[in-house]
DNA sequence: GACTCTACTGGGAATGACTTTCATTTTCAA
DNA sequence: TTGAAAATGAAAGTCATTCCCAGTAGAGTC
């Protein structure tokens, strides 16, 4: 039975949406609007049993100062502006056959795959 | 031109070899035993500089609790061991054409591409 | 209800990678 | 030679994340 903070922390990461990336510190923002006493430690915990359980994601984007958490979904690859630091989702996944491919010829097994673009947002282009 | 700490560290970084990763500290230590007064500082300093000028390429592997640096070469990808804490490389790169495309599609110019898996190293899967 | 054992909690301290500051030294072109 | 700019290292600062520990809440049992 997951405990009530945790369940708190998977509905904020859960209605954050699919194309959002939120930091602990602003999970805690928003749990403590609807539990005030929480501590942020318990947030890291909560995160982390999350994460234990597959229920959300974490993103560790290089530039970024804090890891981010997104519900888990469809696999997919990141975005992150080296002028303004927004992170936006990419439509792309290495497929099944490569990944089987490239574990046989190593002799490792792959349970995780993380892919981060770095450049300049449209909006940093101009 | 290059001062002559930074001219080491990058010597340090590049005799380590291709398939290497080597963090700050590890690189300080080995710097040390050439120029014993050099400053912690100074070899993040070298770093960042050698960076910018595409002499060395820095690695942010998820789990790894400290940057790792490469001389720079071959786009590829890293394996990271989730048991052992070994990185190993990856020949593998999401080809121009694909890059591309998502830039493209997406409206962004891409500049990096950082691919990470993890899982078991042969080692550890026994 | 009362009891018990465990998991959970939060505050504060600790950790550790990295950055900043600043006074001093080195470099190097004029 | 000389003066400005770059480089240096020690020490202090920052900040995300983890650790520690003394309480507390919960689930299950009687
Ligand atoms: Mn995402
Ligand atoms: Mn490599
Ligand atoms: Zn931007
Ligand atoms: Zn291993």
């Amino acid at each position: 039975m997951l405990p009530k903070n945790y369940q708190l922390i998977y509905e904020i990461v859960e209605e954050s949406g699919l194309g959002h990336h939120l930091t602990p510190s602003e999970i805690y923002a928003l749990a403590r609007r609807r539990r005030p006493g929480l501590g942020l430690t318990t947030v890291y915990r909560g995160l982390e049993r999350l994460r234990d359980l597959g229920l959300v994601s974490e993103l560790n984007v290089p530039g970024a100062d804090a890891a981010a958490y997104e519900p888990s979904g469809p696999r997919h690859a990141h975005f992150r502006c080296k002028r303004c630091g927004t992170i936006e989702d990419v439509a792309f996944a290495i497929p099944a056959r490569t990944l089987r491919k490239l574990a046989a010829a190593h002799g490792f097994t792959i349970d995780a795959e993380r892919i981060t673009f770095g450049g300049r947002c449209s909006a940093c282009s101009a």
